[in-house]
DNA sequence: CGCAATATGCAAATCAGTTGCATATTTATT
DNA sequence: AATAAATATGCAACTGATTTGCATATTGCG
């Protein structure tokens, strides 16, 4: 692929970068509504593929996407829908999990239940 | 809710509690011609609220069901899309996820990496 | 600049899942 | 067992997220 450096393109990516936390695909398009929804979701697709950004699919209706500075995890609060993104040591969660005959790449861990402001 | 015992309900859940794994609506539905999809809908979802079935979402299009004996993970195979089902000691992951502050309801973690037969 | 490759916008399509409503089945009551 | 109320089902139509086709615009290279 040789792909280029657009202006939409760093737009969308600048966007991610500086967001704290997740955004869907309209929540970009409700930042940047000069850009047309068609182009968001598919530079959306080519930094995902590019694993630039993260996709988050957390069994909402619309999937999520975080620009990662260092790979973590995300808990949902069934309460107030809050996603609180949390880091956990890798390497001893591997260990746990104690996959033999497959090559793991990736742990994500999804974590449901309430916040403390909903308690 | 007074909900109530109908043979189409009954031969939903019996599909999936038969079933080695997971399924989709879609899948079921192929399996079960003769139940209008709408109807295997409304029933996965009254299944997932009253917690006799999981519904697993695993970042795929559709999302699928599953009747659990025990509450197990899945890793997901980037190669052959393979499913697999593993179970790992809950209580020490949650010592690892170290979520204060948060009333911590169930931990799904999800695998993405290379089943054997793909490696 | 000039050209080829890639990206964008708009409209239309797709696809999973949901909703409204008339009809059918189940379950409680007589 | 008949009746009635409550709940479930099927069909058609709808929704909302995401994708695709295609014409036009922008980018990067020579
Ligand atoms: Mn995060
Ligand atoms: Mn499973
Ligand atoms: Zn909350
Ligand atoms: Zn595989």
């Amino acid at each position: 692929m040789n792909l280029k450096l657009t202006k939409k393109r760093q737009i969308i990516l600048n966007t991610l970068k500086s967001h704290d936390g997740t955004l869907s695909a309209n929540d970009i398009h409700k930042l940047l509504p000069e850009i047309d929804i068609v182009t968001i979701y598919r530079n959306l697709d080519l930094f995902t593929k590019e694993k630039i950004i993260k996709q988050i699919n957390l069994g909402t209706n619309e999937a999520q996407y975080e620009y990662q500075q260092q790979p973590h995890h995300h808990a949902l609060c069934s309460s107030c829908e809050k996603v609180i993104h949390f880091t956990a040591p890798d390497e001893k969660i591997r260990e746990l999990l104690g996959l033999k005959d497959f090559q793991v790449d990736e742990i994500e861990v999804t974590v449901k239940g309430i916040c403390s402001k909903s308690h």
